[in-house]
DNA sequence: TTGTAAGCGTTATCAC
DNA sequence: GTGATAACGCTTACAA
């Protein structure tokens, strides 16, 4: 029962099925006035003033009739579907529905609807999803798969489609994006790392073309210099993909290449950290007694795996609201330079991290 | 420089920004036939035959002047729009993604995209949302909110917009819906916990208007009824929510109200059987030496947690590419009779199932 | 095989 | 204040 009162008066459609979708035109006739007048009433159009009386009586038609505007013709006329598309590599990534539950939310307070598309990895299927989005259906785009150099990017400019990268973001910030601050949230962690007492570090990166891969490296290494450390090459390696699989893989690898282990291996995400701390415990070490593991993103449930996992927390739905912000502000100011906003994320210490002694 | 090539022909649209966009007007006139034909040969029409050399002009003209399709011009006039939505609890609910994914996969394929919707839980904000993409935005409905009496399914059949539940399902059908097969799962996992040598058994279950939540209950009290064993009013819990918090809760409850703890304790779903970990471990109970947990969901890292906990695996990504199957069916069938599509799950035995010494 | 013409339902821009 | 009218870009009978 709950809601069904709102649709009182509601003229419940004849059994008889596929009753004709009642349009502006049917209301004004009903209501005796021209449809212009209905469609003023109804988008609630500040400019020609409708009496009260009239708009009343048009509003009450249109219920009664159980009128629902048709979203396509509007969008035809005025240009805009209030719709705007996601781009991501794989929804499966628990970094994206943080930031996908923050877009979506920020938008429908403005009335705009989310479409999503997974590229599943692969370039081209961005490139076509892109043209798809961009065939009208949408009046902008949220990327989540861009690359230092994107031609997805390029792509928008030429046609003049608002567009903001959300994670990650061009090599010379061609459109506007709003990133983790990879940098900062890496320092921090190395100076943690440091302070429990390491200093014999390897690395697991990722390809140096996604700007996230580059700036935790990068803030990695500036951490260390900070120190006095660096990462020698023999300790730094790259895994293709930033999963568990790839992880284990890297770890292993990193672990035959030498007889003693590092002291800690500093992994580029979480969810190539539990690969790594998987396969140290194949080569029977300890985590963390015999080495420690750290990650980046926090993902949910690290906290709770054997051991707790030392990472960094990305603020990943504000990340997201911040770039749906950032794209209605381009959709009323198409013009405006690309801005770069980085939003802080947090250290989280745990137990993968141990304290060596001296 | 990876599929430039494809771009080989388009004009670049003069830097003095908004080039009109070209239509099928603009290819017609440059290649001197009628829009009508330029259309046909575009969508590739099999009735009005086109000879080769137009169809080969038409295309040649298309590519050069950069021809891109106005998606909501064809939707208007077609009244399709290539595009469903998918209405989700909270996209940050780890069932949702893989659904997600198979959803997006399959509807790919056959051209349509997908537009997502939270309702975080609101009742209301369901039936908004539902309202909105009704609105002539899509061509069907993935509910993966839906409950057992749910005023969305009446007004989708209301307003004949295709709809399919998606892992719950109605009371009496009132749609197809795809589901995971709850009841077999269960039962799997009882047989487990009955095998490994359990007797008192507490249970944390939700909320009874849940499809879901009724059929695993119920496959578990079919199942203990096998063994000849049932749920004791005094062990039987219920969550409000299925989340972390509320198995902390509910556990810290269950462990309160007596002062022996139940050898195991069943949670509805994986998110509250971890809660119920941390409140075993808040009250210095060890698991699963002293208390034995499961959950149901096997969401990702549960393999990774101490305990590796003991649950049931959806064949979640199947679930959500039959659903979308599914739909796609209605929309070339209206009125086919609901189906109901039961997918089996997989029971995964992990650490904190102990066995219990009789 | 191709052209003609009539919309799809809405809104913007005029007039009155 | 309200009405008339013309698009928005595309598809599809129907004609030729």
């Amino acid at each position: 029962m709950t809601g069904s009162d709102e649709r009182n008066g509601t003229v419940a459609p004849a059994p008889g099925r596929k009753a004709r979708r009642v349009k502006i035109a049917d209301i004004a006739s009903a209501a005796g006035v021209h449809p212009s007048t209905v469609s003023r009433v109804l988008r609630a159009d500040p400019r020609g003033r409708i009496s009260e009386s009239v708009a009343e009586r048009v509003r009450e038609m249109a219920k009664t009739l159980g009128y629902r505007p048709d979203a396509v013709a509007a969008s035809l006329r005025t240009g805009s579907t209030q719709t705007i598309g996601v781009i991501v590599h794989d929804i499966e990534d628990p970094v994206y529905p943080p930031i996908l539950r923050g877009i979506e939310q920020r938008l429908l307070e403005r009335g705009f609807m989310t479409v999503v598309g997974n590229t599943g990895y692969d370039p081209h299927a961005e490139a076509e999803m892109f043209e798809q989005m961009a065939n009208r259906m949408v009046d902008g785009v949220i990327l989540g798969t861009t690359r230092l150099q994107d031609p997805v990017v390029q792509r928008a400019q030429e046609l003049g489609v608002p567009l903001v990268s959300v994670l990650r973001s061009t090599e010379h910030l061609e459109c506007s994006a709003v990133v983790n601050d990879c940098a900062s949230g890496m320092r921090e962690l190395v100076d943690a790392v440091v302070a429990h007492g390491h200093r014999d570090i390897a690395v697991i990166a990722a390809p140096q073309d996604l700007s996230t891969a580059r700036d935790r490296l990068s803030g990695l290494r500036a951490g260390l210099a900070a120190h006095g450390l660096e990462v020698p090459e023999e300790r730094l390696f790259t895994v293709e993909r930033m999963d568990v699989e790839a992880g284990r893989r890297a770890a292993s690898t990193l672990l035959e290449r030498r007889p003693d282990p590092p002291q800690v291996i500093m992994a580029v995400n979480d969810l190539v950290a539990i690969g790594a701390i998987q396969a140290c415990r194949a080569r029977g070490l300890r985590v963390p007694d015999d080495i420690s593991i750290t990650g980046y993103n926090d993902i949910p449930l690290v906290d709770m795996i054997d051991p707790p996992l030392t990472t960094v927390a990305m603020n990943l739905s504000e990340i997201g609201m911040r770039s749906a912000d950032c794209l209605l502000d381009r959709l009323s100011a198409p013009e405006a330079e690309p801005q770069l906003t980085r939003v802080r994320p947090e250290l989280r210490l745990r137990e993968s991290l141990a304290t060596i002694g001296r």
